[in-house]
DNA sequence: GACATGGGTGTTACTTTATAACACCCTGTC
DNA sequence: GACAGGGTGTTATAAAGTAACACCCATGTC
């Protein structure tokens, strides 16, 4: 993600397709749960749990509890608003979310941002892959390591 | 990975490969590396590393301390005899060391099992698809969680 | 053999990440 | 207004991972 660009309305646009998603669910997006989407989303770089719960609690005045955040986040990544990156125990905001997909990810080790891609040739291959070996595929993970294109341009 | 298998294969054939690889690049497989290599390898299960640092212990009578088995995966995981199963904070032998490979897994959720597949498909549609985004790829991670053959055919 | 070097290991303490158990409270329903 | 069920607060605890420092031991040098 390039680190120009205006990410008010990412934020916004998150929030608003958020309260359409669950309102047509008739899921429960309550003020907590809309904050830790909206602290989620506060940038592209994927947020620990505990790094929210900090914001949360700056934002509250008081110290919340782990469990708080983490129900929070249990709701949102059910909701696909959210989805987690196991290999940084991190959060992250989707970019897409109502769309079926399972997420695949392009992390930058340089700056830390998390971009979202929904390849079908990715998908393919591994659904290939795993027919190929009578596997029945559930969630696939795919997180992909390396340098994004502003950092490799840019290297400080 | 069928259940009827001769798995002490399995570990013999990992210990000699190791032995071998290690020899051949000067790294030292000292014997509790070696053991720790042989307790991930005690089945086709991503194992924790809390999990082997209680083998280890009931192994030598007394407790090990959390940064011995660490210390003895970090080697393992470096020298490619051993991979890190991020979706389970959980580490599982290498079914091909000395090939270079990143580890694609298709992991189980019946058995526990985690194959080893390392798909020319996957990695190509991973490479076209981050090259598309000027995105270098480093270190791709690929976790597909599902259903393996036999537990499909012989649901419990 | 004495000695310096460096990697490997042991030990203690600590941080980060995640969950369990249980009480309370709000919201909508009858 | 009583009731049921989901959401939240609170406390305690488990699981996963790391920092700092001392010691040991194999290796190579003199
Ligand atoms: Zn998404
Ligand atoms: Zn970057
Ligand atoms: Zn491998
Ligand atoms: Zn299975």
């Amino acid at each position: 993600m390039s680190a120009l660009h205006d990410h008010t309305h990412c934020i916004a646009d998150a929030l608003t397709r958020a309260d359409a998603l669950c309102a047509e669910r008739g899921a429960r997006l309550t003020a907590l749960r809309r904050r830790v989407l909206e602290l989620v989303w506060s940038s592209h770089r994927p947020r620990g749990a505990y790094a929210i719960l900090e914001d949360l609690s700056q934002q509250e005045g008081k110290a919340a509890a782990p469990l708080t955040v983490y129900r929070a986040l249990e709701f949102l990544v059910e909701q696909g608003l959210v989805h987690r990156i196991e290999s940084l125990n991190a959060y992250v905001g989707c970019a897409a979310p109502g769309d079926v997909h399972s997420g695949q990810f392009l992390v930058c080790e340089a700056c830390g941002d998390a971009a979202e891609i929904d390849d079908p040739g990715v998908g393919a291959a591994i659904d290939a892959a795993a027919a190929g070996r009578g596997f029945r595929v559930q969630r696939p993970t795919v997180e992909v390591r390396g340098l994004c294109k502003s950092c490799q341009e840019n290297p400080r």
